[in-house]
DNA sequence: CACCTGTTATATAAATCATATAACAGGTGC
DNA sequence: GCACCTGTTATATGATTTATATAACAGGTG
């Protein structure tokens, strides 16, 4: 279960925003190894969007390792983890990212600061849903 | 002056591609404020493209804070930095890297370093071009 | 007044995005 | 075998975005 919510007036294509959602959903714990994501019909519905549009954005997670597509189960969630291509693959979105930051004066010391406090929240996340696990 | 190389076959368009450049000129000091950018049109004809699509990319770096544009003197370099506008612009770009980056098991040590020697990229081309400034 | 800026308007072709309808291959449960 | 569920593929259509082209306008410069 996971709640995905499409901004219709954005200018980030859907598809897009659902795949990042579910990446979100793999970095706070939400969605983990081995879980199946709700068939392309199923999701389509429950968001109200096309079934290739929610095709596409789950081709494109398959490609780029985030989930195994199995015919019978539909799409489980399973990370490729290889260090050094993920390294790679990281570091170009990165470059772009801290241009920007550099450009308008942060310091590396300010970046440390919020990769720490981001990747906090995505561990305060986890221990919030342990510790609710009941409801 | 400024090498711009675009790819005509990536997905990446044009004039987003033309806007990351200049932002990275910009990180590495290759680019400094109260510097002009080359006319619409002679961007345009330099790289081969249209006038419209240098135009679109020069007022998204306008909007963005990058240049202000000067009617008469074309598109002059001037970044615009207040610290925490450039905090929450930069946080929520980076959201997205780091959520990728978690997914693949990277730690927050890994991407200090990652952040370290980006900077230093940066920093090293400043360098280079300062000690060939007889060229 | 020619010449350079950015800017705006309009039109057009190509590509991308999202949708719709339909069918096929394959596994599951009855 | 037969419904029923998966993902996958094919085809078509409309809307939007991207990139181009031609043209004109406002304003500052020499």
């Amino acid at each position: 279960m996971m709640y995905i919510e499409i901004d219709f007036s954005s200018d980030e294509a859907i598809y897009q925003q659902l795949c990042n959602q579910i990446i979100q959903g793999i970095a706070m714990s939400q969605l983990t190894d081995g879980m199946t994501l709700p068939s392309v019909r199923q999701m389509a519905d429950e968001i109200g969007i096309n079934m290739h549009t929610v095709n596409k954005a789950y081709s494109i997670l398959k490609q780029e390792g985030f989930v195994k597509v199995d015919r019978r189960k539909g799409a489980v969630i399973s990370v490729k983890s290889d260090k050094e291509e993920a390294l790679n693959s990281v570091r170009k979105d990165m470059r772009s990212v801290l241009a920007e930051a550099r450009c308008r004066n942060l310091t590396a010391e300010d970046l440390h600061r919020m990769v720490d406090e981001i990747y906090d929240a995505f561990d305060a996340y986890d221990k919030a849903v342990e510790s609710a696990g009941s409801e």
